[in-house]
RNA sequence: GGGCGGUUAGCUCAGCUGGUUCAGAGCGCCUGCCUUACAAGCAGGAUGUCGGGGGUUCGAAUCCCUCACUGCCCACCA
C-alpha cells in the first residue's frame, strides 16, 4: 500500500510497514515467492495544499505560475520526499522488491486510470451531474462525502421572522444557522400536519432584504419539534434544501462563490466573505426588526479533510461514478468469506457503508493529478472520452479537473502489475494475499479496491485484509504535529536500534486494539536484543573454549525439555502469525528465548558442561543449533540483528543470508507435556527452595542442606534426574532425595511444592515465633482451600454434572491437599517442641 | 439517531471457544546480589471484591441481560 509523497514516515507507518515486512519475510523464509511492491501515491488535494503553501511563503500563488509549472513544481517536491521515503523504508528494513516500484502517476498506472475512466464511462457508470457537493472554499475543489470530517461546533441558531405577503403584520419564523444563505432563499416548508401553520402553506412570505414573494410549501420532509417547525429552503446551499427544490421545482439561487464570497446575487453583500456576510446580514435583520431571538446552539459542521476549511454545500458540474452496481459483488465476497477482515468486526462497518453507498464524487478542481480524459468540442461541443487525446486535438479541449487521487489508488492491486496488460507478474501476482491497512482507509481505499478489482478483473485483489493498530501517545492521545507528540522515526532507531522499535510496536500491538506509545517503550526491544545479543556471544564463547570436546552427550530431561518448548513456540508463532496476532507470535519468541532458553537451559547448560567436560563443545554446539531455530523465528521481526548473529554463530557462505533460510518446521512429535509438566515442577521446587533461602536471610553465596521427602518413587525419580542442576541452580550442598515420610533429624524450614516436601536445614536459632505463624498461615490457608474442595465435591450437582475428569481432579487435589497439610502440622508441632 | 469497541495489580495490557500453567506479563515498587553472557542483568517479594447490578450454570474474568463511565465510526435536524 503506497504512503503518500506529502511526508516523513511516522511511527504508525513503521508499524504497518513492520506488520507487512513480517509477513513477507515469514512467508518468504517458508518457501513461497513473495512480492511486496513498494511505492507512493501522489496524494492529490494534501499534496497540492503542502506545494502551494510552500510557494505561499515565497509570494507566489500557483496561477501566477501557471498549471504546468506548477505541475513541474509539485514534481520536484515529489522526488525529494519520494527519496525520503524510500530512505526511510529501506532503514526501517522493509524487504519489499524496490525493482517493481510504483507511483500513481506513473506512465502505466496512468494509462490504466483513464482505461478504467472510459470503460467506466461507456458503460454509463461515470456522469457528469450538477449537483450538491462538498467544496473546498480555499481550496477550490469539489471533494468525496469521505474528504469532509465532521466537527462539533459552537455556532448561533437565528430566528428569522419572514413576514407575509397579504399581511406583514404576521409572520413565519424560521430558525437557522446560516442566515447568510437567506439570500438564496426559494420556499419556506412547513409540515403538512403543523397545525401552527396549516392556514399559511400556500402561501407566500416576503424574503427579507431580498423583498421576493417565495411559497410557504408543505413537506413531510420537515421536522415539526425542531426549531418552529418551519425550514427556510436554498437549493443551491443545502443538499437536502436541494432535494425539496428538485421536488417542488424550485428556482436554485446561488449566493455565494466559489471561493466562499458573496456574488452578485447577493446585492449589497456582494464580495463579502461568507462569515463577514453573517454577520452584517444578521446586523441588516435587526435592523429591520426581523430577528425574533438568537440562541446557542451546538452542531457538526465540516471540514475539509487535508486543507481543514469550512466545507461549502456547493452546486456545481462534477464528475461521479455510480457506486451501486459496483459495490455488490464486493459486498458479496466480503459476506461470502472470499475476503476475511482482521479483526472480523470491520465486516459490520463495511456493510454498513457499502449498503448505503452513494455515487462517489472523482472531479477535482485542481492540477496536480490525473486529468480527466475527456475532450469537449470547440465547435460543436460532442463530447470525446478515450484512453488517448483525439488525433485533431487542435479542435478540442480537455476537461480541466483532475480525477480524486482515491481513483487511482483504487486501482493499486492491478494496476502496479502491468494491468490492463495481461504480463507476467499479473498473472503470478494477482490476486494477491495480504493487505495490511488502517482502518480509517477502509472505505476510501478497501472497499473501493475490492469494487475495482472485481469490475476490471472480475477476481478479488486480496484474500486477507489485516486493520493494525492505531498509534496512539502514552496518554491516549492521538498522535499529531501540533501536540508534538510524535515520536521521530529516525531518532527512536537511532537511539534503541530499528529492530528494538520494530519488535517493541508489534509485542505492544494486540489485535483490534490502539496502542499507548512512548519511544521509553522501546526498551523493551532494545532490552531484548540485548538478551540475545549476549546469549549468543556466550554461546560462542564456550564453545570455543572448549574445542574438540566432541564426545556426544548424553539426552537429559533439560534437552528434551528444551526441544519441547521450541516446537511449543513454534506451534504458538504459527498460530499467532495464522490468526493475524502478531503480539501473541512475538510473546512466544520472547518467552521462550528469555524464559526458558536463557534463563534455564544456558543455566543448566553450565553445570552440563562442567560435569561433562569431554562433551562440552558438543553440548554447546547443540544449544547454538536451538538458538538459531529461535533467531529463524525471530527474523521477520527482527531482521538486522538476526542477521548478524545467524552469520557470527556458524561458518556461512558468502551472500547467504538468514533471510533467505528456512524456517524451522513444526515437530510436534517432539512435543513433550509431560516434561513440559516436570520441568515447571522442578522450577517450583527450586524457587521455593530459594524463597526459603532469601525468607532466612542466607546469603547467596552460602551453601545450604535441603532434603526433599517424596510422595512416590516416580517423583523422586524425577528429582534425581535432575538433582545436579538443582543443588547447583538452588546452591545446595546437600540434597537428600527420600521417599520416606519423616523430617529430618536437624533443625529446618519446611514447604510444600506438589508432591514434594522440602525441608531447609537451619544452623543455629531459628525466629520460632516468625516461623509459627508463617506455618499457621500456611495451615490455615490450606484448610480453606480443602474445605471448599470438600464443599464441592459433597455437592451432588457437580458430581453428576460435571465432566468425570474435572471431578477426579477435584478428589486429587483433596487428597494432595490433606496430606500438605499433615505435613505441615507435624512440622508445627516440631518447632513447638 | 444508528453501529462497533473498551473497562483485569500504581501504569500499559494479555487471558474471554466456561473447571490448577485462572487470576497473569512487562514497566514501576520493595529486598538481596557486580553468581566467571548480560546491572539494558540475576534471584526473591508485595499489590487485584477481573467497572456496578442481575441472570444462566454444579461452577463465570470468561456466556446472557442491564446500568455506569469511556473511545471510535457512520448519518445528520435546518
Amino acid at each position: 500500500p503506497p504512503p503518500n509523497v506529502t511526508g516523513n514516515l511516522h511511527i504508525g507507518h513503521m508499524l504497518n510497514n513492520t506488520i507487512q515486512d513480517v509477513y513477507a519475510r515469514w512467508k518468504r523464509m517458508s518457501g513461497f515467492n513473495v512480492l511486496w511492491l513498494p511505492g507512493s501515491d501522489h496524494a492529490g488535494i494534501a499534496t497540492q495544499t503542502k506545494v502551494e503553501g510552500k510557494l505561499r511563503a515565497e509570494g507566489v500563488s500557483r496561477y501566477d505560475l501557471g498549471r504546468e509549472k506548477f505541475v513541474e513544481k509539485v514534481w520536484e517536491w515529489k522526488d525529494i520526499y519520494h527519496k525520503n521515503i524510500v530512505t526511510q523504508l529501506t532503514r526501517m528494513g522493509a524487504s519489499v522488491d524496490w525493482d517493481r516500484e510504483r507511483f500513481t502517476m506513473d506512465e502505466g498506472l496512468s494509462i490504466a486510470v483513464r482505461k478504467v475512466f472510459v470503460d467506466l464511462y461507456k458503460k454509463g457508470l461515470i456522469y457528469k451531474g450538477k449537483r450538491i457537493i462538498n467544496w473546498d472554499p480555499e481550496q477550490q475543489t469539489a471533494l468525496s462525502d469521505e474528504e469532509v470530517i465532521y466537527k462539533e461546533k459552537n455556532d448561533k441558531l437565528y430566528y428569522v421572522k419572514y413576514p407575509l405577503v397579504d399581511n406583514k403584520n404576521k409572520f413565519v419564523i424560521i430558525a437557522t444557522t446560516r442566515p447568510e444563505t437567506m439570500l438564496g432563499d426559494t420556499a419556506i416548508a412547513v409540515h403538512p400536519k403543523d397545525e401552527r401553520y396549516s392556514n399559511i402553506a400556500g402561501k407566500k412570505v416576503m424574503l427579507p432584504i431580498v423583498d421576493k414573494a417565495i411559497p410557504v410549501i408543505a413537506d413531510e420532509y420537515v421536522d415539526m419539534a425542531f426549531g418552529t417547525g418551519a425550514l427556510k429552503i436554498t437549493p443551491a446551499h443545502d443538499p437536502n434544501d436541494f432535494m425539496i427544490g428538485e421536488k417542488y421545482s424550485l428556482e436554485t439561487v446561488q449566493v455565494i462563490d466559489h471561493t466562499g464570497k458573496m456574488n452578485d446575487h447577493a446585492g449589497r453583500f456582494s464580495g463579502l466573505d461568507r462569515f463577514e456576510a453573517r454577520k452584517k446580514i444578521v446586523e441588516k435583520l435587526k435592523e429591520l426588526g426581523l430577528i425574533e431571538k438568537i440562541e446557542d446552539y451546538a452542531h457538526n459542521v465540516g471540514y475539509s479533510e487535508r486543507g481543514g476549511a469550512q466545507v461549502e454545500p456547493y452546486l456545481s458540474d462534477q464528475w461521479f461514478v455510480n457506486m451501486k452496481p459496483l459495490a455488490e459483488p464486493a459486498l458479496n465476497a466480503v459476506r461470502a468469506g472470499e475476503i476475511k477482515f482482521h479483526p472480523e468486526r470491520w465486516v459490520k462497518t463495511y456493510e454498513n457503508w457499502m449498503t448505503n453507498i452513494r455515487d462517489w464524487c472523482i472531479s477535482r478542481q485542481l492540477w496536480w493529478g490525473h486529468q480527466i480524459p475527456v475532450w469537449y468540442n470547440k465547435k460543436n461541443n460532442e463530447i470525446y472520452c478515450e484512453v488517448n487525446p483525439p488525433s485533431d486535438i487542435e479542435n478540442w479541449e480537455q476537461d480541466p479537473d483532475v480525477l480524486d487521487t482515491w481513483f487511482s489508488s483504487w486501482l493499486w492491486p492491478f494496476s502496479t502489475l502491468g494491468w490492463p496488460e495481461d504480463k507476467y507478474d499479473l498473472k503470478k501476482y494477482f490476486p494477491t494475499d495480504f493487505l495490511s491497512t488502517a482502518a480509517d482507509i477502509i472505505f476510501f481505499w478497501v472497499a473501493r479496491m475490492i469494487m475495482a478489482s472485481l469490475e476490471f478483473t472480475s477476481k478479488i485483489p486480496f484474500s486477507d485484509v489485516y486493520f493494525h493498530n492505531i498509534i496512539r501517545d502514552d496518554q491516549g492521545r492521538k498522535l499529531s504535529k501540533s501536540l508534538g507528540n510524535s515520536p521521530d522515526v529516525i531518532e527512536v532507531m537511532n537511539k534503541y536500534g530499528t529492530d528494538a522499535l520494530r519488535f517493541t510496536l508489534v509485542y505492544l500491538s494486540p489485535q483490534g486494539t490502539d496502542v499507548y506509545f512512548a519511544e521509553e517503550k522501546c526498551e523493551i526491544g532494545r532490552n531484548f536484543a540485548n538478551k540475545l545479543w549476549n546469549a549468543a556471544r556466550f554461546l560462542l564463547m564456550k564453545k570455543e573454549q572448549s574445542q574438540g570436546a566432541n564426545k556426544p552427550f548424553e539426552q537429559d530431561i533439560f534437552d528434551i525439555w528444551v526441544q519441547s518448548r521450541l516446537q511449543s513456540t513454534i506451534k504458538a508463532y504459527l498460530k499467532g502469525l495464522g490468526e493475524y496476532k502478531i503480539n501473541e507470535a512475538s510473546a512466544a519468541l520472547y518467552d521462550f528465548i528469555w524464559g526458558d532458553f536463557c534463563d534455564w537451559y544456558i543455566e543448566v547448560l553450565k553445570i552440563k558442561a562442567n560435569d561433562n567436560p569431554d562433551s562440552a563443545e558438543a553440548i554447546f554446539e547443540n544449544a547454538i543449533n536451538i538458538f538459531e531455530d529461535a533467531i529463524k523465528l525471530l527474523h521477520p521481526v527482527m531482521p538486522f540483528i538476526t542477521e548478524e548473529l545467524w552469520q557470527g554463530i556458524k561458518e556461512r557462505k558468502e551472500d547467504d543470508s538468514i533471510s533467505i533460510s528456512n524456517m524451522p518446521q513444526l515437530n510436534e512429535s517432539l512435543i513433550d507435556e509431560n516434561t513440559e509438566k516436570d520441568i515447571i515442577l522442578i522450577q517450583q521446587l527450586m524457587a521455593s527452595a530459594r524463597n526459603m533461602r532469601a525468607e532466612m536471610g542466607l546469603s547467596p553465596s552460602v551453601k545450604c542442606d535441603v532434603t526433599v521427602n517424596c510422595k512416590t518413587g516416580k517423583d523422586a525419580e524425577l528429582l534425581i534426574s535432575a538433582k545436579n542442576y538443582i543443588r547447583s541452580l538452588a546452591k545446595i550442598e546437600e540434597l537428600a532425595i527420600e521417599t520416606k515420610n519423616e523430617a529430618p533429624a536437624y533443625k529446618s524450614v519446611t514447604s510444600v511444592v506438589g508432591p514434594y516436601q522440602l525441608y531447609l536445614k537451619i544452623e543455629g536459632l531459628i525466629d520460632v515465633e516468625q516461623e509459627k505463624a508463617k506455618l499457621n498461615k500456611e495451615i490455615e490457608r490450606t484448610e480453606g482451600f480443602i474445605a471448599s474442595v470438600n464443599k464441592k465435591l459433597s455437592n451432588q450437582n457437580f458430581v453428576n454434572k460435571a465432566t468425570p475428569e474435572v471431578v477426579d481432579n477435584e478428589k486429587k487435589k483433596l487428597e494432595d491437599n490433606k496430606q500438605k497439610l499433615e505435613k505441615l502440622k507435624e512440622h508445627y508441632k516440631l518447632i513447638v517442641s
